[in-house]
RNA sequence: GGGCGCUUAGCUCAGUUGGGAGAGCGCUUGCUUUACACGCAAGUGGUCAGGGGUUCAAGUCCCUUAGCGCCCA
């Protein structure tokens, strides 16, 4: 057999994947009554391209669902889309402003049917892209929101909700996007901070002579002001109160109002209030009933209410034109920088504005209750814990939540009105009468529903709700959601309310939120800074596997990842490194039927070892899979394979390999190799699906095994009756003295080729049989040639030494040694052992500690005395020895 | 203004109920040893941000100071 000396994912790569579809792996056993795990995906935007952030989210999910899948259950990860309306909506129009068109000249019907086509075309790129990062996901259920089965779903959830006067229509003020043109939820506005100003204008009275002071950072809203507020325990603008002002550049007269809102420290106390333009002043003003002018349009641009010097203008122009005209009639009192948070549209970054509308709300109140109670008593459950904080404060808090939008991809709200007599009725279907006039014409509500009232419902829409189909009985609720902190809110919450409210269950009862992937300057990577590599390109010149791991091994728990293609190599070479290793077995192991049973085999040290060890690296990996905590599994597999499989155990397997005389000791440790190689490919699977199957599968040409694929086979159990406590201390001790020899040989710079002599002085017979029955292990490992090993040896002339527990190592050396160097080296050795042998007398003679602390730590520390002490003692006749 | 988090080796970061300071990368030294130079072997390297407290015992728990980051208003 051929085999490649570096490994190439590639073709490997393509052909499993080819095959685990073809034999319809992805999808869940359906004849089994075992309990089925089930996974939803995050949706990625259908504009969407893959980026680092997706394959932490997906590789972390992968992961979590080819370890249950291998634990036998039925195992489903839901794949889907979501529709992104705003997203989508600007990326068709902007490849319509190319060709000089817009939406307004090409008409809604047009628009809607010109994305749809862009869908179909374009659209699922990120899904072939998922399939290259190698996910597992149930193809055949690929789900899109705007699909006909989750359409259904949104409008029953919307009539339900409004019929229960849990959505209601009304003027608010709300954010609004100018450039997208269209009304954004709290969450969907970005606040950073800007460095602003804060302009003081004088508003005189209309009585003469005096003025009040208002404080603004968006001077411009002032030709929208209604009223100027005070706080009524303010005892400087006391005699204000009820007199009028004059507003400026206006002609128009407001009064002064006051109102418990008013900040007394901040600005001058004096708060000019615009309805129309602000949230807050929008309350005051339903407090004193004050009109709501509009001074802007949709788009930005001031309006014929603002005056006639303004219409037109821009708001920014309009702002530097107010500010002009105020300093002009001296009303200007001051300008003072002042930092503050500024909104901007999560989609396009524009300031938003906000802005009086009418708009669609759902009443979340009364839908939080539940959802704040599943979480108090840990049905569903946060990790890390700390997040459970961020979203109980939010629901606390909760607000009602704006769902129109004023774009035109996406679910239509369905509400419509008579034409003949205005009525309104809501409902899943255009009425055939109006119930006020009997009129059969209508026009329905001209505004989109807000992409998260799709996605809010998907642990069920995905699942044919409000049909009661045999995946909602299965499938819900669901285990884990593996996701980011952003959208707690956005998304997490929402579904958690929708589905007590809709299905009376909670909709998955984990949740894993996962960090942010930076780049090396800890800033997000993103699309727009630039400072995002594409996965694609990783993956066509490393691999998935590579990738994955590189992901899986640097990112802790729950922990910002900082990305560098650097860390890639970590992947890169780990699969080399198994890649190689499965080479070398093979190449060895080839020509070789495997009738050899377990039973018939001739163990020996190094093989109890490797199962032992192999053992409990089972249970590690079991046990850091369960508790999510993929990076210690990935470390803990990276470690056994790389420093116990490779660097010692297939070392200490050549010698008997590549000798003639015993067929069994050459047949049993040909069958631990490929039983260890098998075993640790089912181990790490899971987070390297590719190079495990190619490997795994290799080596049952040889090595029997009942199952398929790697990829439906069983997790290993870990047979207890193979940790051999003595065994992993026996070994410990032959691989410290192999480090110890080298050590030596180093010190005198042997060339790596020459063998060596030595005298062992150990401490009892046992180990003396020990270091007899395994001299090939020294000879393989440390070139050692001939070992006298006894009691009671003495140090042989000529020689450097070294200690390893209780027992005296020593090289012979063929020169004089040169007792300078060899002093300094062991006088550094026993300065740290003194400071370490202090510190454990010290603690022994403290009666506090011998009283308090557990009789195992007690214990411990004795042992170590004695261990620490002997080592001392011999170092020291080193030492001496030296003169 | 309110909340959350971070500060451990040169760099990036682990360190789960308090009891041996760790990994990857880098660095030094030596190696074409018939699986692998995407490698092997031997090493160097840390006042666990500063201060205080609880405890027999603190990187780990509490308080505090400083610096950085995120979320919400």
């Amino acid at each position: 057999m051929e085999i490649s000396k570096t490994y190439d994912s590639t073709q490997i790569e393509k052909k499993w994947y080819a095959y685990w579809m073809e034999h319809n792996f992805f999808a869940p056993a359906e004849e089994t009554d075992k309990k089925p795990f089930t996974l939803l995906i995050p949706p990625p935007n259908v504009t969407g391209i893959l980026h680092m952030g997706h394959v932490l989210n997906n590789t972390l999910q992968d992961v979590i669902v080819r370890y249950n899948r291998m634990l036998g259950k039925p195992t489903l990860w839901l794949p889907g889309v979501d529709h992104a309306g705003i997203a989508t909506q600007n990326m068709v129009e902007k490849q319509l402003a190319e060709q000089g068109q817009d939406r307004h000249k090409l008409g809604r019907e047009k628009l809607v049917e010109l994305i749809w086509q862009w869908k179909y075309e374009k659209g699922d790129r990120i899904i072939e892209q998922l399939k290259q990062l190698g996910c597992s996901c149930d193809w055949s259920r690929l789900r899109f929101t705007m699909d006909e089965m989750l359409s259904r779903a949104v409008k029953e959830v919307f009539v339900s909700l409004y019929e229960e006067g849990l959505i209601y229509k009304g003027k608010y003020i709300i954010n609004w996007c100018p450039r997208c043109v269209t009304a954004l939820a709290n969450d969907e506005v970005e606040h950073c901070d800007e460095e602003g100003k804060l302009w003081h204008i004088r508003y005189p009275a209309v009585d003469g002579g005096s003025y009040v002071v208002v404080a603004t950072t968006r001077p411009e809203t002032m030709l929208g002001d209604t009223a100027v507020a005070i706080n009524p325990r303010d005892e400087r603008y006391k005699h204000l109160i009820g007199k009028e002002l004059h507003l400026p550049l206006t002609g128009r007269r407001i009064p002064v109002v006051k109102d418990e809102y008013v900040d007394m420290e901040f600005g001058t106390g004096c708060v000019k209030v615009t309805p129309a333009h602000d949230p807050n002043d929008f309350e005051i003003g339903r407090r004193h009933d004050l009109q709501q002018l509009l001074v802007m349009d949709e788009h930005g641009i001031m309006n014929a209410a603002a005056g006639l010097e303004f219409e037109g203008m821009e708001r920014y122009a309009c702002r530097r034109k107010v500010v002009e005209m105020l300093t002009a009639q001296g009303l200007l009192e001051k300008i003072e920088q002042h930092n503050h948070a500024v909104g901007h549209c999560y989609r396009c970054h524009t300031v938003i504005e906000p802005y009086l509308s009418d708009q669609w709300f759902v009443a979340m109140k009364p839908l939080a209750e539940r959802a704040i109670e599943v979480v108090e008593s840990g049905e569903v459950k946060f990790q890390p814990e700390r997040w459970t904080k961020v979203y109980m404060h939010w629901m606390h808090n909760i607000r009602d939540w704006c769902i129109s939008r004023q774009i035109w991809w996406g679910h239509r709200i369905p509400a419509y009105y008579c034409l003949a007599c205005g009525h309104m009725v809501v409902a899943k279907e255009v009425p055939h009468s109006c119930p006020q006039c009997q009129s059969a014409d209508f026009r329905q509500d001209e505004d989109v529903l807000d992409t998260w009232f799709s996605s809010w419902l998907w642990p069920f829409s995905t699942m044919g709700w409000p049909d009661e189909t045999h995946d909602l009985t299965r499938f819900l609720p669901t285990d884990v959601l593996i996701t980011a902190p952003e959208i707690i809110y956005l998304w997490v919450a929402r579904m958690i309310m929708s589905t007590l409210k809709f299905r009376g269950v909670i909709p998955f009862h984990t949740v894993l939120l996962h960090g942010t992937v930076r780049d090396e300057i800890g800033r997000k990577m993103s699309k727009s800074l630039g400072n995002s590599s594409d996965p694609i390109d990783i993956i066509e010149s490393v691999g998935a596997d590579a990738l994955r791991f590189s992901m899986i091994f640097s990112t802790p728990k729950g922990a910002d990842v900082f990305y560098t293609d650097a860390m890639l190599e970590t992947g890169r070479n780990f699969a080399n490194k198994i890649w190689n290793a499965y080479r070398f077995i093979m190449m060895s192991a080839e020509q070789t039927s495997f009738a050899c049973a377990s039973d018939e085999l001739a163990l020996e040290l190094a093989d109890r070892w490797i199962y032992s060890r192999l053992q409990q690296v089972i249970d590690e990996s079991r046990e850091h899979y369960e508790a999510l905590r993929l990076n210690d599994a990935g470390q803990c597999l990276f470690q056994f394979i790389w420093d116990e499989f490779c660097s010692w155990y297939i070392e200490l397997a050549k010698d008997r390999l590549y000798q003639r005389d015993d067929e069994r000791k050459r047949l049993t440790v040909k069958y631990i190799l490929l039983d260890v190689m098998q075993t640790a490919m089912r181990l790490l699977h899971p987070i390297m699906p590719f190079i495990t199957e190619e490997v795994w599968q290799s080596v049952k040409t040889l090595f029997p095994m009942p199952e398929e694929s790697l990829i439906i086979a069983a997790y290993p159990v870990a047979d207890n009756a193979l940790i051999d406590p003595a065994i992993a201390d026996e070994m410990a001790l032959v691989q410290e003295s192999i480090t110890a020899i080298r050590n030596l040989r180093k010190q005198v710079n042997l060339p790596p080729a020459s063998e060596i002599e030595i005298t062992i002085i150990v401490g009892d017979e046992r180990q003396e049989q020990l270091y007899r029955q395994y001299h090939t292990y020294l000879n393989k490992l440390a070139r050692v040639r001939q070992a006298d090993v006894g009691t009671a040896l003495s140090k042989p002339a000529q020689s450097i030494g070294a200690v390893v527990r209780n027992v005296e190592i020593y090289l012979q050396l063929s020169r004089l040694v040169d007792l300078e160097a060899e002093k300094e080296r062991l006088g550094k050795q026993m300065e740290k052992l003194e400071k370490e042998l202090s510190a454990i007398r010290n603690k022994l003679a403290n009666e506090n500690f011998v009283q308090h602390a557990k009789a195992e730590v007690v214990e411990k520390e004795r042992a170590k005395l004695t261990e620490v002490g002997t080592k001392v003692e011999l170092l020291r006749q080193q030492l001496e020895n030296l003169g």
